[in-house]
RNA sequence: AGUCUCGUAGCUCAGCUGGUUAGAGCGCUACACUGAUAAUGUAGAGGUCCCCAGUUCAAGUCUGGGCGGGACUACCA
């Protein structure tokens, strides 16, 4: 396929689609269309889309497949709509994924880094494996027909692309946004090491333990307290909280109800103390405290009182009601340096399941606390050390440790001692062994305690509120991922841990003194070159081989090579880097500068950049991606990332399932693309689910879709050059106006605009799914289906008339805009149809249907009124198919006359327009309508519920019933009067006629069915006229088949001679002439019979006839 | 556990701001068509619109509460 336009239309034999993404490609590739799309285009406003990196670590899956076409088709729809749209690829390349596949390729673990394998060696291994399948992903980009610039991608292990992150990483600590701070995570005092997930998810790391459990009674205090519980002086009131782990109630900070759990306050005596006290828990769990029998006895210690407990409500509150309350410290040995501890909050993860309703937060030793604790501005206390003793300042505790750490026989558990104290201060309401999972570290068995360890730290909350409102700018595809999960992510947001204990990422640039008092954060090489030189004169760094090249330090921007230097403090200590690297989702987070190796580079571009129009990933990239996106856009720029974002689903096996290299489920993209043809599985996951939602992948979709959609339309494209190359019509010649072309035409046009209407509008809305099938239903439906089998015989029919020349422009017209519209989609197909249309004559067009432009819809062409009437014909045609059907009479037989029933002016008024098309398409002479029907039609009204809702109101069912029951006669007066009065109820409603239908339901002794409001009447009688007529019509099909069967050209013109009884040879001979035009035939003869002759059977008699070329008949 | 999402015919999906008779394609059954023909058309069968309650003259559609599938996040006193 070649740049040059073809002198005739290409005839087609067989749709195949994998063969036509072959030929595309290599036209797409010789002629370098996706450049030109970019260079033809380069003063055009620019429409920036950012392309989500993938790592290459990994091979591609059909869900690559989905998210990459949709981003495919936005891109495409802007370029044809004459924006600039660069497609800047790029590779996600560090990160855990990778180490795990490299640690499994050399047998080792992470232990082994370091001892049996440097840093430098399984970093450099880890560069090399990343790319593994980068290959296979260029592979599946071309044959998808995704459009990306692979030639210069950005990469995010690249000194560019980190020193750009260092660069924003400074930023960020300028403006005091970055600093070190400590995150929960599960820790082994015995082994003195944090332990990952990952290690806490190993069988066997959960064991069953047998803990002291105390409910314990935190003393409400304050003015609110006072309001609403009504605390004074001499009446306590305490919140219950339970815990499992009483080492940390030291270092409780606050408790924690259910914002829509309901609590009860009781009056109770203490158990232990046998005091008068009043407690608040969850009603829910009130049972589990109280006995029903002992409601309302009297506050006093009779027998077994304290396992019985009397007890009375005294009140009732919603968690909400609660929250801001205060109370006292219970163990107060310390207190929180900072933050308004000690209060009430809500928190979600609060339940009634166990415990008390009233949760006890240590934010130090849990991470739910820790978090809550934070989104409320509470402080926290860390009264145990990393040994897990309690620290210097737990008082009376302190020195002891919380678990048998040493296996010391004396050790004497601090939970036991807690709970003495507590029941014997009045502050425990409950003591109690109780058994439950708890995790041991897999190295020691011992406990792990959840525990603050050092990390790193973007301060996303303090731009919080400006996220929320950012985020209300942008326009998310489907919404609910916005307003939903995004915003509720962005509600309960936490600031950004950035550290990992890893090897292979981008380092934390972030150089500090051994007691961490002083620190700088590096921003570029320059930076480092200069930092790095003032601490050789210093006399650091003396052994570093490390060179200058340029002035600047010849050094690759990962471990271990960073952690070489040393730098001096401006007190002239040494400094050296934090051991962390960062978190990936930083890297991928700031490709927007990144990319362009901003601001080192590409001012002007990265400015033309930012923010990105759209931008399309999966779902689970919210917190991912799009996440660190917006943070990174919000805290530097003050601005969105991307201004549209569409968020795809996932894509589950036909069943449903999540597909999964272990249930081998997955579908592989090469071999379902080789198969059936990039644009067929496209469009088949574009059109069969709205890509949010998850799509079942089925390949029988795809076969549907294959041969329902493009089947039909590459059938429409060869009928239409198989004529047009018969009669030697080209596009662009003898041009007809639309309103001189006839009903039909202007009808398909009127369609085909209002198409290209909402088809625009779809894409323009992010509504890949509306267009696809819009565009399909015009397909299918209306073009071929209506059109194309209306039109047939426009097309073959005669010479090249103006009727037949208003047919090729008004078909070559929808196949050329179909073209256009479904590019974006199917890019293969597309190309395919527009350059099948695209002949000589007609060179003022571009070479590529996307180079073209994307139509714009002219609504002068649009006709509604047209619109409704032709469906108007389609649906008289397929009640009148469905009438000749009930009686059995094949649409060959001709029918005298059909009969409709119409009162209004107007509706008679269209099918007057439309009868002809109605008259060919059932094969009935006459269609006659009748205006008075009174005496022969029975009648029916039916109320227009919409106009009557409000006129009615209550008495609507009344109404309907009487409405619907209305004799002739009052259906009579209702039409002379165009009112009628009900009554109702005792009460007279005047009803307007245009608040109802009055349709004909029924003719009696006709053959009827009802289209919609309309009734048709069918006469089925066959005079012997009709019968004549439907023999010859019968005959005219035998012939064309036997043309055909005869391998006849279309165009050869034929003798016929038939052996016929003397009836049927009459019938004949009553249509010669209609006979002959139809079958192309000069005569049509009475012959003997003779052997060559086919015998034949029209309406179950025998013929027998054959056909014969003229001008080899004269030979004869 | 929380958040989001989905639940309509055997399967895949439409169904806008509530309007009484819920649609399409595939599949199935029957028939027709035969110069687009390894196409095509027509008809038929097939539904508790996940369940319960509420609002309303009227609920597949709105509200509340469940149930089930999926995703994400979190692992708990």
């Amino acid at each position: 396929m070649t740049m040059e336009a073809k002198l005739t239309f290409t005839e087609l034999k067989q749709l195949n689609l994998p063969n036509i993404d072959k030929e595309i490609l290599a036209f797409w590739d010789a002629e370098n269309i996706f450049q030109k799309t970019i260079l033809e285009r380069q003063d055009a406003t620019p429409f920036i889309f950012y392309e989500g990196p993938p790592s290459a670590n990994g091979t591609p899956g059909i869900h690559h497949v989905l998210s990459r076409t949709l981003k495919d088709i936005f891109c495409r729809f802007r370029t044809m709509d004459g924006y600039l749209v660069e497609r800047k690829g790029g590779w996600d390349t560090h990160g855990l994924p990778v180490e795990l596949g490299v640690e499994k390729l050399l047998g080792i673990t992470k232990e082994d880094i370091g001892k049996t394998i440097t840093v430098e060696e399984y970093n450099s291994i880890c560069r090399r494996e990343v790319m593994k399948y980068k290959d296979q992903w260029e592979e599946v980009t071309r044959i998808m027909g995704y459009w990306v610039d692979m030639e210069k991608p950005y990469v995010t292990f690249e000194n560019d692309y980190i020193e750009t992150l260092w660069q924003l990483l400074q930023k960020l600590h300028t403006k005091g946004l970055l600093y070190k701070g400590y995150t929960i995570q599960p820790f082994s005092p015995a082994a003195g090491t944090g332990l990952s997930s990952h290690e806490l998810n190993m069988p066997g790391a959960y064991r069953e333990v047998k803990d002291t459990t105390i409910v314990a009674q935190f003393k409400a205090t304050g003015a609110e307290a006072e309001k609403l519980l009504g605390v004074t002086a001499e009446r306590e009131v305490f919140f219950l909280a339970w815990t499992t782990t009483p080492w940390t109630l030291p270092s409780n900070t606050a408790l924690a109800v259910g914002r829509k759990i309901v609590y009860v306050q009781v009056r109770t005596l203490n158990p232990y103390t046998g005091k008068p006290v009043e407690v608040v828990l969850a009603k829910d769990r009130l049972y589990a405290y109280f006995k029903e029998e002992q409601k309302g006895q009297p506050l006093e210690q009779h027998e077994g009182w304290n396992k019985h407990l009397p007890w009375e409500p005294v009140a009732e509150f919603s968690g909400e009601a609660l929250s801001g309350l205060r109370y006292e410290q219970l163990l107060p040995y310390a207190q929180p340096e900072s933050g308004d501890a000690f209060r009430v909050v809500t928190a979600d993860f609060v339940s009634t399941e166990d415990g008390t309703g009233i949760v006890h937060i240590a934010p130090s030793f849990g991470a739910d606390d820790f978090r809550t604790a934070q989104q409320n501005g509470i402080g926290s206390l860390t009264l145990v050390d990393r040994q897990g003793r309690f620290s210097e300042d737990a008082g009376e505790l302190a020195g002891r440790y919380v678990k048998n750490y040493t296996d010391d026989p004396e050790w004497e558990n601090p939970d036991v001692f807690i709970a003495v104290k507590l029941k014997e201060e009045n502050r425990a309401f409950r003591v109690e062994k109780y058994e439950h999972n708890y995790p041991h570290c897999w190295r020691t068995d011992k406990p792990v305690i959840y525990y603050p360890l050092d990390s790193w730290f973007i301060r996303t909350t303090a731009v919080k509120d400006r996220l929320l409102e950012l985020n209300r700018t942008i326009n998310w595809k489907p919404r609910s991922t916005g307003e939903g999960r995004f915003a509720q992510w962005l509600e309960n947001l936490v600031d950004w841990n950035l550290s990992r204990s890893r090897y292979w990422g981008t380092p934390l640039p972030i150089w500090r003194t051994a007691d961490g008092t002083e620190e700088i954060c590096i921003g570029s090489v320059k930076q480092l070159t200069e930092e790095f030189s003032k601490a050789k004169e210093a006399g650091l760094n003396t052994d570093s081989d490390l060179k200058l090249v340029n002035g600047l330090l010849d050094i690759d921007l990962h471990k271990p090579y960073v952690d070489r230097i040393v730098l001096v403090s401006a007190t002239g200590q040494p400094m050296y880097r934090e051991a962390d690297l960062i978190d990936v989702w930083f890297d991928s987070g700031a490709m927007p500068y990144a990319q362009w190796h901003w601001p080192f580079e590409n001012e002007e571009t990265f400015r033309r950049s930012f923010p990105a129009d759209f931008i399309a990933e999966g779902v689970d990239q919210t917190r991912g991606w799009f996440f660190t996106l917006h943070v990174l856009g919000t805290m530097l720029f003050d601005s969105v990332a991307y201004r549209n974002v569409v968020s795809n689903g996932l894509v589950l096996d036909k069943a449903g399932n999540k597909m999964s290299k272990r249930l081998g489920n997955g579908v592989d993209p090469f071999d379902t693309i080789y198969k059936y043809g990039a644009d067929a599985v496209r469009w088949y996951m574009i059109t069969n689910a709205q890509p949010w939602d998850n799509l079942k992948f089925d390949f029988d979709g795809i076969t549907e879709v294959q041969r329902k959609f493009f089947g039909t339309l590459f059938n429409t494209c060869s009928f239409f050059g198989l004529y047009a190359n018969v009669d030697a019509w080209r596009p662009g010649k003898d041009n007809i106006s639309i309103s001189d072309r006839p009903e039909l035409d202007r009808w398909i046009l009127s369609l085909l605009h209002s198409l290209t209407r909402d088809v625009r509008q779809a894409y323009e809305s992010y509504e890949p799914t509306r267009a696809g099938r819009l565009i399909e239903l015009f397909v299918t439906e209306h073009l071929s289906n209506w059109y194309v089998r209306l039109s047939r015989r426009r097309f073959w029919k005669g010479e090249l008339s103006a009727d037949k020349n208003a047919a090729y422009h008004t078909l070559y017209t929808c196949l050329h805009t179909i073209a256009r519209l479904m590019a974006p989609v199917s890019p293969f197909f597309a190309e395919f149809l527009y350059r099948q249309l695209r002949v000589q004559e007609f060179l003022g067009d571009a070479a590529s249907v996307h180079l073209s432009a994307f139509p714009v819809a002219d609504q002068a062409v649009i006709d509604s009124d047209l619109e409704e009437t032709m469906q108007l014909a389609q649906d008289l045609s397929s009640t009148i198919l469905a009438l000749r059907k009930k009686v059995n009479i094949k649409v060959r037989q001709p029918l005298r006359k059909a009969m409709i029933p119409v009162l209004q002016e107007d509706v008679r008024d269209k099918i007057r327009h439309i009868s002809d098309l109605v008259l060919a398409e059932t094969n009935i002479k006459e269609l006659s309508l009748m205006e008075d029907t009174a005496g022969v039609v029975t009648r029916k009204v039916k109320p227009d519920f919409k106009k009557l809702g409000p006129l009615l109101g209550a008495h609507m069912k009344e109404a309907a019933t009487m409405l619907g029951s209305l004799s002739q006669e009052r259906i009579a007066e209702l039409e002379r009067w165009s009112q009628i009065t009900l009554e109702i109820a005792g009460k007279e409603f005047v009803i307007p006629a245009d608040h109802v239908e009055i349709v004909s339901e029924d003719i009696p002794g006709w053959l009827v069915a009802n289209a919609g409001n309309l009734t048709v009447a069918l006469d089925i009688q066959l005079t012997p006229e009709l019968v004549a007529e439907g023999n010859a019509r019968e005959f005219v099909s035998r012939m064309q088949k036997l043309r055909k069967d005869s391998q006849l050209e279309i165009t050869d013109r034929i003798v016929v001679e038939v052996v016929a009884d003397k009836d049927l040879w009459d019938s004949l001979l009553d249509f010669k002439n209609y006979i002959c035009t139809e079958i192309l035939a000069d005569e049509l003869v009475s012959a003997v019979d003779n052997q060559d002759f086919v015998k034949l059977e029209i309406n179950e008699r025998e013929i027998r006839a054959r056909v014969i070329k003229t001008e080899a008949y004269g030979k004869k």
